[in-house]
DNA sequence: CTCTGGTGTATGGTATACCAGAAACCAGAC
DNA sequence: GTCTGGTTTCTGGTATACCATACACCAGAG
């Protein structure tokens, strides 16, 4: 009688309003690349209330959040408006990013296993080639910051990974903008190699200074290369 | 005339509910030292509500401002628990931090002015003098976070300043526990000597190295000397 | 034409009422 | 006495109505 057994909570429900409300806005925010158009960057709460077919309550509670997290700004009396970062922001991100990458970069060398450094390896050699066969290299960013996030990850950190993922949601938005150089690229994947080469040989001061000097590389070419507000 | 000259907007309540309810709860919250109680760690919303004399409408929104930073934790349809950070957490959050010092040091090399280091050099030696006559060191944790937060401000990296400000938060409601030895002290002080004199070096490399180095030693005392859940 | 004052309107802020779920409690059967 | 079932109650979640303020618009005076 198996046919009777009820198929229980397939409940695809099973969060409150609020937090699926607050990933819908998210993603559509991150989603609409907001530096590339001039559009409308005022949300209204009743709008999007009636939009979600819900009350303005959980809505409002999910853009407080939104708000905290800098994706969106509340103005009293004002209005809600889709937050565009400052160039001097993205900067400073990239700066605490660098920084606390440098620092998971130096628990790698001592918490992680041989075989996850391996795996980094691997995942680096596969980029690489993907690399050299697609000339349209699109990709890169993405596949770079796959790269960094597993570094990230194998710091067994929770807290560096949740920054980081803070960090990276604003910084994407903005890949599109930047420019993407061969030479950049290439260096880029010298120095990963290198990066991989320090954590092998546990080489703890090395391997967090080669991070760091490679995030702030990316750092400088974005205030050099990249025009934002 | 000028008696009749209105004193204007002395309105000590320019701010929304939310935010003062906000303001109230943390303080709250931060004073009473949550780690030395087995008090009830729970909150009635409208309990709440009626002692602050407001609605529960701006008190959710506080709460779940709260809830975003990691000092409370909402559970649906359980209650609101004011959270006991881990160990393993408090770790984790001296890990970061040493990670952001360590990139706010290395700005500081290339940022401040030579005035500014020679601020913070007084900074440490009336903190030092002030050390040496009271043995009573209690202030001891005071003045070392001061002379840490004066190097993030030199750096003049705001989001640096803003994520350990909230790390400081959780780190200081821990900080009656660490149990305070002369010898880290006066390692302490020796280390922060290195730093000022790395900083006033601009030997960048250095004195990331150094302050890292340094708060990861009491990253590691408090591993091996606090007692945590 | 311009400036000023008032009024209308749209916005976010707040208060309140109701809903749903979970836990605790209690009564009845065994 | 213990287990089971339902019911009560307390919780946070949601919906809705109302309030206060900032801005826009317009009319009237100069």
């Amino acid at each position: 009688m198996a046919s009777l057994i009820l198929n229980v909570s397939p409940i695809e429900e099973g969060f409150s309003l609020k937090a699926r409300i607050y990933e819908a806005l998210k993603a559509a925010i991150v989603r609409m690349n907001i530096y590339d158009t001039d559009a409308e960057l005022r949300l209204d709460e009743r709008a999007l209330s009636q939009q979600f077919g819900i009350s303005r309550t959980p809505l409002r509670e999910a853009l407080a959040q939104l708000d905290q997290e800098g994706l969106v700004k509340i103005v009293p009396r004002r209005g809600i408006y889709i937050v565009r970062k400052t160039k001097a922001e993205i900067l400073e991100m990239i700066t605490v990013w660098a920084g606390l990458e440098g620092m998971a970069a130096r628990l790698v060398t001592h918490v992680a296993s041989d075989e996850e450094i391996a795996e980094l390896r691997q995942l680096h050699e596969n980029f690489f080639s993907a690399e050299e066969i697609r000339e349209h290299l699109g990709e890169y960013s993405d596949a770079n910051i796959k790269f960094h996030q597993a570094i990230i990850r194998m710091s067994k950190c929770k807290l560096i990974a949740t920054i980081t993922d803070g960090l990276f949601m604003h910084v994407r938005a903005i890949r599109q903008r930047t420019i993407f150089e061969r030479d950049r690229a290439r260096r880029s994947l010298v120095d990963h190699m290198n990066i991989i080469e320090a954590l092998e040989g546990r080489k703890t001061e090395r391997a967090q200074r080669l991070v760091v000097e490679h995030t702030l590389r990316l750092r400088d070419h974005v205030e050099q290369h990249v025009d934002l507000p």
